[in-house]
DNA sequence: GCATATCTCTGACTTTAGTCAGATAATTCT
DNA sequence: AGAATTATCTGACTAAAGTCAGAGATATGC
């Protein structure tokens, strides 16, 4: 089965870049080279610092420099220093350098038809419909999963997209209350972790494992589990499969942090997450704390 | 709508490279330049003679000759004059040339799984899904529809599919008798038209129109009008748009011969063809000729 | 305020990719 | 048999792409 999927891939890779020459190909045929042409794309999609631009492009300080001393010549673009720090330089486009821009553009465009346009409308609906499908599950599965501080700015970014889907989405909506503050030392090491999902440079999806104590009744020892908190994922990013990788991703991490036993709470008002809860083997339980938003308590065994 | 296709092919193309590095990079981290790489590639995939190399892979003679030699020096191809005819020289791969091609498609399947294996079964298989149908789609969409001589070897090889699937399909079978000899006059300028749709070499559909006359009773003008014959679609391509899009054409071609009336002759057999007519804005007629085959017989005024 | 690090640029280089005009040998045409 | 054609190779180029070691200017840490 794997090695079928992989073979399908292999066999689109193939007769999808030698058709459409991965788009490289408008970049060509306007008087300047490849590389050239595709900084000068970069710049137009959007404009930033030289280190920027070579981070993004992944190219060698030197050859950056003169491609720019080029674009520079030819009045494609404009080096500024950056007020905020010397050292630096601004990239931007030139009106001229707008106007070849656009004409990239167009021609990305011509291409992208020169493909369609021999298609009838049905088939260019499935040829479209099929593209997306691929190109969602593409970036869900290249969406890179890392642990970060709590209090980080793609953590908060992604935390406040979460609480704010909880407050649309719950009948009487929802106070995140000093949540926040306290997440940041539960949800860090040694006694958890907090993990984004960044695609593109935007958060994407989030989640966090803390390690929880319970007393079983009196005068026995606590039991100790994994709590799965701040499970979200991004609306755009639904039905790739995001949100079973993550959970995935932190069982095995509160597996690390010793645990066998992992639980989390949840409103009815989420059903898809109940739902993926449930396929992914989780058991519903008596409530195990008092979150006042919580109304299904779930456990699962590693 | 028209747009919003392109839009989402180019949306795509970019994400698309961007994360595959469009498979050439598989071809990059063994010692040889991505070029050579490639032909390496290329050989192991279908050993041949030096011209055809030139041809499937566009270069310069002089160019290739170096790269090959560079192969040769490396001891992974072998290069030796062709038999048949001493000028050309077949190339093959050595045992080691084997092995780095072995490595080559080893790059490529792990290249091909890194993309995979984040996902969830149910993922691989919609990612596979949408994949299968995009490649199905552009391979269709980049068709060339080639006007050719019925006699020549793809015309033949088309045509001789069409009357092996006829005689499949058909209840009694079917005899194609002497036709071809006949159409080779009938279906050639000036008086018709052959086109072989051909991709990667390989023909896989086919279709042909004639200009035939009737005349509508003693003592009036024999009314022309043009004939579309062996129409035909691999069975693989079917379902890709392939058929109407010939269709479209051969009638494209009847309006150039001078003809704003079009007609066909087909079997119950042929369910889809019959729907597809019928799409097309085919209206059912009365017998036309004596094809004893023939059962549905069609007209469309352009 | 001095050492250290960062950002960009310059010079000197290499490899890759590719073009073009013949040269050479074998084949086909007449 | 001689002329024309075809397949490949060689030599002499060029442009593009990229690498590496510093230099010079600016910022940051202590």
């Amino acid at each position: 089965m794997h090695s079928d999927v992989a073979a399908i891939v292999r066999r689109f890779n193939r007769s999808y870049t030698q058709r459409i020459g991965a788009l490289d190909d408008s970049f060509l045929g306007m008087g300047l080279p490849l590389g050239t042409a595709r900084l000068l794309f970069e710049i137009g999609a959007e404009p930033g610092s030289v280190q920027e631009l070579r981070a993004r492009l992944g190219l060698d300080s030197g050859y950056l420099s003169r491609l720019l001393r080029r674009l520079e010549q030819e009045a494609l673009v404009t080096l500024s220093p950056d007020p905020q720090d010397r050292r630096r330089r601004r990239v931007e486009l030139t009106a001229a350098g707008r106007a070849a821009w656009d004409d990239l553009e167009r021609r990305s465009e011509e291409r992208a038809h020169l493909l369609v346009d021999p298609l009838t409308p049905r088939q260019q609906q499935r040829l479209a419909d099929a593209l997306a499908t691929a190109d969602l599950l593409v970036r869900a599965a290249t969406v890179s999963l890392e642990p970060v501080d709590p209090m980080s700015p793609p953590a908060q970014q992604a935390m406040g997209a979460y609480f704010a889907e909880l407050d649309a989405r719950f009948p009487h909506g929802f106070d995140a209350g000093s949540q926040s503050t306290k997440d940041a030392e539960l949800l860090s090491p040694p006694n958890g972790i907090f993990v984004v999902a960044v695609s593109d440079g935007t958060p994407v999806a989030c989640g966090g494992v803390q390690t929880q104590h319970q007393m079983m009744g009196p005068g026995t020892d606590a039991v100790a589990y994994g709590e799965i908190k701040r499970m979200w994922v991004h609306d755009g990013w639904r039905g790739a499969g995001l949100g079973s990788r993550l959970l995935r991703h932190l069982e095995a991490a509160a597996s690390e942090l010793g645990h066998d036993i992992v639980r989390l709470d949840t409103n009815d008002a989420l059903v898809e997450a109940i739902a993926m809860y449930q396929r992914a083997g989780y058991a519903e339980i008596e409530r195990y704390n008092d979150n006042p938003y919580a109304r299904h308590f779930f456990e699962k065994r590693l």
